[in-house]
DNA sequence: CCGGGGATTATCT
DNA sequence: GATAATCCCCGGC
């Protein structure tokens, strides 16, 4: 199994990289605790453009610096108040598009998981929704900044196909903050997986 | 089963 | 001082 090259990350269309992050396999180190869990659930974000992103009309702070950073960067960021928020930055430095993980299935460690939520390994639940993702995975927002074809957090394509008519699209979760924009098709999942958000995929 | 609202705090204005 | 790319519980049907 290899790590996903820099050159996924290094591409102008994130709404296809979002798709295309469907199956892929996330994993995280963190001083030998090791979790992996495959991708069933993205967002896509378009920085400059999008009015629900953190970067829209060139907005730059301390919070969303990272989502200007190089290709395969992780950026990381609190919503609510307490819940770590799990992106994959693309395209270009300086250009800030980032795909957002809503849902994971777990796939290794699933007792580290369950441990860092506090709940059952049966509950499927417990990598569902993007702040899910991010506890279990044991992501922290010191953690924004990191590699993706480091040692701590990186993704893995192990030859899952993804068939079209497997993949559902909706418009994105939680942005209806955004006008017009909130209406966009960027939301990206696998039909009938149980990690998927939302009542019906 | 479903909808409403509270939790809880970093971040920005 | 208000808001937020959310989650979960609780009450009502």
């Amino acid at each position: 199994m290899k790590k996903i090259p820099l050159s996924f990350y290094d591409r102008d269309d994130v709404v296809q990289i979002a798709k295309e992050l469907l199956g892929k396999i996330i994993v995280t180190n963190f001083g030998g605790q090791i979790t992996s869990a495959r991708i069933v659930e993205t967002e896509a974000y378009i920085g400059i453009t999008d009015k629900a992103s953190h970067s829209y009309g060139h907005r730059r702070t301390a919070r969303n610096e990272h989502m200007y950073s190089p290709p395969g960067t992780a950026y990381v960021y609190i919503c609510y108040g307490m819940h770590q928020m799990l992106n994959i930055v693309t395209n270009k430095k300086d250009i800030p598009d980032a795909v957002l993980i809503r849902a994971v299935e777990p796939l290794n460690g699933i007792d580290l998981m369950a441990k860092r939520t506090g709940k059952n390994i049966n509950d499927k639940t417990l990598t569902r929704g993007p702040g899910n993702v991010g506890k279990a995975l044991g992501i922290y927002k010191h953690h924004s900044g990191l590699f993706l074809l480091d040692k701590e957090i990186y993704l893995l394509d192990d030859g899952e196909k993804m068939i079209a008519g497997k993949i559902g699209t909706s418009k994105r979760i939680g942005v209806d903050g955004a006008g017009d924009d909130a209406l966009l098709p960027f939301r990206f999942y696998i039909k009938g997986n149980p990690y998927v958000s939302g009542k019906r995929n």
